[in-house]
DNA sequence: ACAAAAGTGTTTTCGGTACACCCATGG
DNA sequence: CCATGGGTGTACCGAAAACACTTTTGT
């Protein structure tokens, strides 16, 4: 605890984001082609160190920034990776945040200036260093999450249909769900406003649009899916 | 991403321990009385920084043990702080870790030697930083964590009795249990034996020993309280 | 008319909760 | 014999799970 222990540490602080995006009704995990050494050409999560006076929260905010050119993403911060030998090049110690993004709204330019991919999480390429190891356990925090606060809706569009809703759950959390009971939850709790707009794209007969109302929700702030 | 930014990088990496144990029928947590600057005099989590070549797991079961003499502790992390200005007199980032430990085990001259003292959590002295925030959150994981893992018998001696186990749970989780709900799903989960031998310093009856028997728990691997 | 997805209720099962009395023993 | 904490079983309720048919409409 002395001043000159301190004084002499040399690690690196850095920031991993594990950036989940709803696609072709797969969960997806958007990983950058790296470009720079080290591990140049492999894949990776988007990464970059911690400002003197940035707050941890902010540097996984302007990261992800860096790469998707969007603000007020919804992210949670997941855990710290800190063996000594899992970057071998320097010692660096790395706390991972999860977000969840619209993919329509990314800036195409930018993923493409990155290299960037979505891969589905049941498919993902060899990664360096431990990021499989973060995305494992920010995917298993999610399963968790989704399960009991509404966040979800951060991977649709405002308006969103139960089909669509239904899809995304199942492929957050692995398995197929009961379409009725998936509903007759969903009616129970009561934030979802039904529009009188239909989806049409998805089949002959249109699928109703729904909102998730925030104020609705913050009434009871009760979710359990 | 590029090396020269973080060449100048400079945050120090600490970790606090929140050590709780449970005594007088009340889960606590251990603190120190600073001996040292900065904050001197006041109370805080026992802490330290994390060596250049040390797992950042390594260093905190380090630091629990400088305080308290205890190996094998069961530890958990629990989640990094890192807001720019946490600490005023430089930028400290620390990862905090829940430990769970049986008071009877301490050195007891180490704890006098660090001038640390049990709060009771739900009266908790003034604290440096954030460390007040560093509990509750830690306090919060451990509420979810001991209805699903099997993890409070890190607070209980080999040998407890089942009235030992309910008034913990009820210092954990900070509420009254029924106890004949209680021990009816302690025994459709089937992991606690009995032993022929009592406890009798509690009551004139004398309450059964029990011991957690971890075979049987891995054959299920179902916890749920 | 038919294919394809959207929408809708009921029954059963199981776990959660509420609740009150007897037991063993030391004094 | 009595005070004290230890130990036990049942009835009720609500949430979760299982399950199949009708509706809409573009082709």
């Amino acid at each position: 605890m002395d001043r000159a222990y301190k004084e002499v540490q040399q690690i690196t602080l850095a920031v991993d984001c594990i950036i989940f995006g709803f696609n072709n009704n797969q969960l997806e995990v958007l990983l950058i082609h790296r470009g720079f050494e080290p591990e140049k050409e492999r894949w990776s999560l988007m990464g970059g160190f911690v400002g003197n006076r940035e707050d941890l929260d902010a540097a996984a905010h302007r990261i992800l920034h860096d790469l998707s050119g969007l603000e007020d993403v919804y992210m949670e911060q997941v855990r710290t990776f800190g063996k000594a030998d899992r970057d071998p090049y320097e010692r660096v110690v790395s706390t991972t945040y999860s977000a969840l993004i619209l993919k329509e709204q990314y800036k195409a330019e930018l993923i493409a200036q990155y290299r960037a991919r979505w891969f589905s999480i049941d498919d993902l390429p060899n990664l360096i260093f431990d990021h499989k190891q973060m995305i494992v356990s920010a995917l298993n925090r999610l399963r968790r999450r989704v399960r009991t606060v509404p966040i979800v809706f951060n991977l649709l569009p405002k308006k969103f249909t139960l089909p669509q809703l239904q899809l995304l759950y199942e492929g957050i959390l692995g398995e197929e769900l009961d379409k009725r009971n998936f509903r007759k939850k969903l009616n129970t709790m009561d934030f979802l406003v039904k529009l009188d707009e239909k989806d049409m794209s998805g089949s002959r007969k249109g699928a109703y649009y729904y909102q998730f109302d925030e104020n609705k929700y913050n009434r009871t702030m009760n979710f359990n899916i």
